[in-house]
DNA sequence: GCGGACTGCTTACCT
DNA sequence: ACAGGTAAGCAGTCCGCG
């Protein structure tokens, strides 16, 4: 039944109805209140006990799934759905009576005479599975349970009564998504009070057109796909909330866990135009002047009492279906929550549910922004390292271009406007941040939960591995395939076959290329276009296909190890990867660079391209490492093992074509002065016998080597200076020595022939000697010879050694500073036999210049080598001179 | 008891 | 809590030295 509406196509959801549908259950068995955590390392399951509830409609118009969640109270499972024309959120329950359960190959009878008594028991099936490792069908036993705690969670939970289980440790409302083929962030419907999947009409003509050498089946997947890549996303109503509160230290923030002290302050912003500050009445503040930062359309509410205040925040936090903070699940959500409790209300009329490290909202979604900005693979592929540190201020800073205000009194001591301004000033960089960029980051996350069929609120909390996990289980679940157990993998398919270089690591990873230290003009890059993706796919690498157990197989080696890969069936993990590679670089990349659809549609397709690429990114190393539960070492090292045979027989292809490849990492050639024929030759050579596209990457007007790996300096064709691995630009290099180095760039960037380097030598010399100079003469400020470094731990867990940065935050603790990971310690090396001070505790006259002398040199060698320059000969007799003084 | 050679630890980077 | 490979600087240890 397909009923078109608009641009839509309207179908329904291929579910099976299931026969014996379960009450309602109004009431849970007691005792389960205090026991909500799981024990595991997994996060905790949190369950919603709140009599918040959102609107069942029957019917409605086109809805956006946000979320899969577990009700306890009615015990199953409930949708919330984003309705784009009324801004709220519907719910919609489970009519199918989905259980969870888990699978073991224990007989009925051994189960019987073990857990029949199970309060938590329902009943058993005989149910087939695929096993993929052993390539063959398998009879299992589903062992179905009348509530989530039941299977796993608890001490006498029926995965810890059973041996031989499977699919035991899936969280339920995942569990539910899967097996109901739900596509979070993609586009439903309720009509008669049925959920319906709505699907975007796609020209599959044209699609297919670029997609022409598929084979049938990669193609036919990719199809399935396209709808949810291309379905748009909705600019989502959200508001951003930030709290105050009086605190006694200024350094230090106050604990939720106590909540001691009152709240103060709580700034709203919303994308629907709300610019709102609730204050609390306090006879001993003044209101002061407005300050600029202020503008007139902010509203400021004063409160007699706290808890009214608290109360009117509840009413937006009820409304909005969408909660922006920047810490909200360690802060301002969790303290909103204890506060309100002390202040006399009940837990469950608070509309908070709060885990242990985690605030979700009864109703909408809370995105903690500070979770999301956190993940390394946001931080690295979506945003390319933009902003370093995570912090509120660093983020805003490189990404709006915008502040936070500063105060220089503890929030105590501020008067009304200053402390609204200081707090909405929060909120409003909070909403901004989803807002920039044609709300990229909402976008971003819309796309992530759509591929990796994650509810909202796990996508911005949890990591790439746990993302791909998710992918991939559900693709297990669709198809019918066991989801094997990590020692499932491991018992089959042994250990690694190579030696890593690294002392510590598992196998061995990618090839590097020492390059002569020199100046090379006119140098052209060519890389392998996401070279690990592409061999997955390519070589049909997965789990079940590397060692597979045929023995026909065996004959097909992988280069370099004593691995094998299947020659009869197409690996899971490569035919998903391969598709998530070819639809982004043969469609969505391609399409953000077209130049005949508007800007509008290409950030599009720039989020699309983008959220992919995070997924291809990380879907190699997911496997060679323990924590993903599809680890499987024999995958990540064929992956390597054939990228290490390409790189070596392009560049030994490139040597025969009598090119110089002067340096080569991973999937990268520098090819020094080749004809553009030559390039074209070698492109060609190495699709036709790999099937991988080499691309042309950089032209280098002239590139300089120090001969050391990973570090060069070039100028592009279009002018960029483009560096790679130098100290000078290492962020924890000092400001002064970046600066000077800065200068020397800009000095570079006019470069064009081998002639200008004269010039250019002469004015470097001049820089390094003023650097050298202002340097001895102390011209230079504690902020500018300041090193910072990030603390990764908490400074009493350096036992094996103590470096500078741990001695210089210890100082910090001694005077009464709190000091954290994740926190960039500021120091200076001083005289004296601990030779280290944080900037805020030195002197300019104790600083140990010598040392600073010898950061000079080794900073500006990395360049001044390929030069042929000497450090010496810059500052040799001045050096002398010093040494007399 | 002292200093250079060496290894290991830590951070930040590259692909 | 995606991988391995590399540079740099310092901390700590070992060993030879009549």
């Amino acid at each position: 039944m397909a009923i078109t509406l608009d641009k839509f196509i309207i179908k329904e959801d291929k579910r099976e109805e299931k026969k014996d549908k379960e009450e309602l259950k109004e009431y849970l068995e007691e005792g389960i209140e205090e026991s909500i955590y799981e024990e595991e390392e997994e996060p905790e399951e949190v369950i919603e006990r709140t009599s918040f509830e959102a609107e069942t409609p029957k019917n409605t118009g086109i809805l956006y799934l946000l979320s899969v969640s577990y009700s306890a109270i009615r015990n199953k499972a409930f949708l919330k759905l984003y309705d784009p024309e009324k801004g709220k959120i519907v719910f919609w329950y489970d009519d199918t009576g989905h259980k969870p359960y888990l699978f073991t190959n224990q007989s009925i009878e051994q189960l019987s005479s073990k857990v029949i008594s199970h309060p938590g028991l329902e009943k058993f099936e005989e149910v087939e599975k695929y096993d993929l490792l052993y390539d063959r069908k398998i009879k299992v036993i589903k062992v179905i349970a009348k509530d989530p705690l039941s299977i796993g969670g608890r001490r006498d939970s029926l995965r810890e009564m059973i041996e031989n289980t499977w699919e035991d440790n899936i969280r339920y409302h995942e569990c539910y998504t899967y097996d109901m083929n739900l596509i979070p962030g993609y586009t439903y419907m309720i009509k008669d009070g049925k959920l319906i999947r709505v699907d975007q009409q796609i020209n599959y003509e044209s699609l297919k057109s670029s997609f022409k050498d598929l084979p049938e089946e990669r193609l036919k997947y990719l199809l399935e796909w396209f709808p949810l890549l291309s379905t748009p996303v909705p600019n989502y109503r959200r508001i951003a909330i930030d709290i105050e509160v009086i605190s006694e230290y200024v350094d230090r923030i106050p604990d939720p866990h106590t909540a001691k002290n009152p709240i103060v302050c709580v700034s709203l912003v919303s994308s629907d135009g709300l610019n709102k500050v609730l204050m609390l009445k306090r006879s001993d503040v003044r209101e002061g002047i407005r300050p600029p930062e202020l503008s007139e359309n902010v509203e400021i509410e004063y409160f007699d009492s706290e808890i009214a205040l608290i109360k009117e925040v509840f009413k937006y936090l009820i409304e909005y279906p969408i909660v922006l903070t920047f810490n909200g699940d360690g802060f301002d959500l969790h303290y909103l929550w204890k506060r309100a409790q002390l202040l006399g209300m009940r837990k469950e009329d608070i509309p908070i549910i709060m885990g242990r490290d985690i605030a979700l909202l009864p109703i909408g979604i809370h995105i903690d922004l500070y979770k999301f900005f956190h993940n390394h693979a946001i931080q690295v592929y979506a945003f390319g390292n933009a902003y370093r540190e995570v912090t509120l201020d660093a983020i805003a800073s490189s990404l709006l271009n915008m502040k936070k205000i500063q105060i220089e009194r503890s929030i105590a001591e501020l008067d009304y406007l200053q402390l609204a301004s200081y707090c909405y000033r929060d909120a409003l960089i909070a909403l901004k941040l989803t807002s920039e960029n044609s709300n990229l980051i909402m976008n971003l996350i819309t796309m992530i939960m759509r591929i990796s069929r994650m509810s909202m609120e796990d996508v911005v909390r949890q990591g790439i591995s746990k993302w791909i996990k998710s992918m991939l289980y559900h693709e297990h679940r669709v198809r019918g395939y066991l989801i094997p157990r990590q020692s499932d993998i491991e018992a089959l398919k042994g250990i690694a076959s190579t030696t890593a270089i690294i002392k510590g690591k598992k196998y061995m990873g990618a090839i590097v290329i020492r390059p002569e230290s020199d100046v090379y003009f006119n140098v052209v890059v060519l890389d392998f276009a996401s070279l690990y993706p592409s061999i997955i796919s390519r070589w049909n690498l997965s789990y079940e296909t590397v060692r597979c157990i045929h023995e026909e197989c065996k004959s097909n080696v992988v280069p370099d190890t004593k691995h094998w890969i299947c020659k009869k069936r197409i690996g899971l993990m490569s035919l998903i990867i391969g598709m998530l590679r070819d639809v982004r670089v043969k469609w969505f990349k391609h399409k953000s660079k077209d130049p005949s659809i508007s800007e509008e549609e290409r950030n599009w397709y720039k989020v699309v391209q983008q959220a992919l690429k995070v997924f291809l990114n990380a879907s190699y190393g997911v496997f060679g490492s323990e924590v993903f539960p599809l680890y499987c070492l024999p995958l990540a090292e064929s992956t390597t093992a054939i990228g290490r045979y390409i790189i070596r027989e392009t560049i030994n292809r490139a040597r025969e074509m009598s090119l110089r490849v002067i340096y080569a990492d991973t999937d990268s050639l520098f090819i020094y002065k080749p004809t553009e024929d030559q390039i074209y030759q070698l492109q060609e050579w190495a699709e036709s016998k790999f099937g991988i596209d080499l691309e042309v990457d950089k032209r280098y007007t002239f590139v300089t080597f120090s001969g050391r790996k990973k570090n060069y300096l070039g100028v592009l064709d279009n002018g960029i200076v483009d560096i790679k691995g130098l100290v000078g630009k290492k962020r924890n290099t000092p400001v002064f020595l970046k600066q000077a180095f800065s200068d020397m760039t800009q000095i570079l960037k006019e470069v064009k022939t081998p002639e200008d380097f004269k010039y250019a030598k002469e004015k470097i010399k001049e820089i390094i000697q003023n650097c050298y100079n202002n340097l001895k003469n102390r011209k230079y400020t504690l902020d500018d010879l300041a090193f910072k470094v990030m603390l990764s731990r908490p400074p009493d867990k350096y036992v094996k050694t103590t470096p500078q940065h741990v001695k210089a935050a210890r100082q910090l603790q001694d005077k009464g500073k709190e000091v954290k990971p994740g926190d960039i310690i500021s120091f200076v090396k001083v005289q004296g036999p601990i030779g280290v001070k944080p900037v805020q505790l030195a002197r300019l006259d104790e600083i140990d210049i010598e040392k600073y002398i010898g950061h000079i040199q080794s900073t500006f060698d990395q360049v001044l080598d390929a030069l042929g320059i000497e450090f010496e000969e810059i500052i040799g007799a001045k050096k002398l001179e010093f040494f007399t003084n």
